[in-house]
DNA sequence: TTCCCAAAATTGGTATACACTTTTTGACGA
DNA sequence: TCGTCAAAAAGTGTATACCAATTTTGGGAA
């Protein structure tokens, strides 16, 4: 395929920005809410309140809820209102299990099919993401980090050319970010390891080495799966 | 709960009588076309037309189009005409590739998790389904085959004990039968094979080796997995 | 034929109404 | 005080009508 990269570093529109459908709207604006926590877990979601709050009619809301319920964010069971998902440590540990296993896959497909231009562009946001975190310390940086690894991922997904599976990576194994927070380690300790294994899992796309790939990508995920006996003993305390 | 009296004249209802919403019955009747092969790639989807087939209102239809469209069964573009999907070589490839990777993993799970009154459900779905074979022939039992073996497989997913794999698999990764049929080896040559390695995927369960399952489901998917340099040189001819 | 354009058809979305179900409320009695 | 339970309120599920945006169709002109 040709290299039509070009990826949007603004916020989210994109130059296109053709005039959005309300469920698009609906879809983006609920599920941010979800995924940077500004909405918890058991929340409710009204359709009514939700479609004056966004500015819509019921209709795309019900679209949009229905989407992100398929996608695990949201839970709704018939005649009941809608809530946030929970997400216990069991399912965050299922998430990681299946990224790595989907994305470890990935990455080994993408090692024999990216291209120069994408690989550029994996350099220059590990690059971005490095330096984001020397200036501004492991607790201010978070908030772009998100954004920055996700395309980091997003970009990998991409390169390995099976649309299905980069569908099933963006909108089945997502989780909130404060569940993140809650059942990993702290957070500096893992930024670290985390711009070593991005350079690592770089080196092995570099060298057009799947195998390598796929074990650099693995190892990534599974050192961030949270285990059940593993090193949690900090306490979850306030996860706003 | 108060006795309800609706119009309900569908009598799928077994004993629970679940009342089906409308979006279900809409979906179900829509996605029964598509994976039956009664409605074939490229036919138009009309939203009054299904909505007076089926007997509801356009509402859920949408909702129903919608999700097929999410589960790619569907192609819908903003003001255009949904559509029924068409799937290429290629995706039929992708999608057992994606199926060997995520039912190995989930049939080795369910090595170590299976109940023993699954075991027996799965061995008793072997046995009817290679009783039909005998009975009928690869010919007429087809339509059978194809309901067992998606239980068969659906129980060992479920047997996998992750929620989010179970839902995948059974929402993202479909083909119609019909796709099956143009691009796969001849039908009596491989439900032969599919046979037998059913029984090696359940001797694998029984003896609780997880290694062994996921090789053998592996194994087993991969057999089927169309090759663009394969065996193929069959014709596709009409694919009705 | 091919191109172009207006008419018809279709989808996307809003608004409203109502049936059905869940959830809340509040009075009642032990 | 506490539970119970039925009525009231709230919320979702579906139907319907309507309009706007866009595609699709069909016929006429070059």
């Amino acid at each position: 395929m040709g290299g039509s990269l070009k990826n949007e570093m603004t916020r989210e529109g994109s130059k296109d920005a053709a005039t959005q459908s309300a469920v698009e709207t609906a879809y983006r604006r609920i599920r941010h809410m979800i995924l940077t926590g500004e909405m918890r877990s058991g929340d409710k979601l009204l359709e009514n309140q939700l479609a004056t709050t966004i500015g819509v009619s019921r209709t795309p809301i019900r679209e949009a809820l229905n989407r992100l319920n398929a996608e695990g964010l949201v839970v709704l069971e018939r005649y009941r209102r809608g809530i946030v998902a929970d997400f216990s440590l069991e399912d965050a540990i299922e998430i990681f299990r299946l990224r790595a296993i989907l994305e470890g896959h990935a990455a080994g497909r993408a090692a024999t099919r990216i291209s120069d231009t994408h690989l550029d562009r994996l350099q220059d946001l590990e690059r971005v993401m490095e330096k984001q975190f020397e200036e501004l310390g492991w607790n201010e940086h978070l908030e772009g980090f998100d954004k920055l690894n996700a395309e980091f991922h997003a970009v990998i997904a991409s390169a390995a050319e099976s649309p299905r599976l980069e569908k099933i990576l963006a909108s089945s194994l997502e989780l909130p970010a404060s569940i993140f927070n809650r059942y990993s380690e702290p957070v500096e300790m893992r930024t670290r390891r985390t711009h070593a294994q991005h350079r690592e899992i770089l080196s092995a796309l570099k060298a057009r080495n799947p195998e390598w790939a796929q074990a650099a990508m693995n190892a990534h995920l599974f050192s961030l799966l949270p285990t059940a006996s593993g090193s949690l003993e900090h306490e979850a305390g306030n996860v706003g």
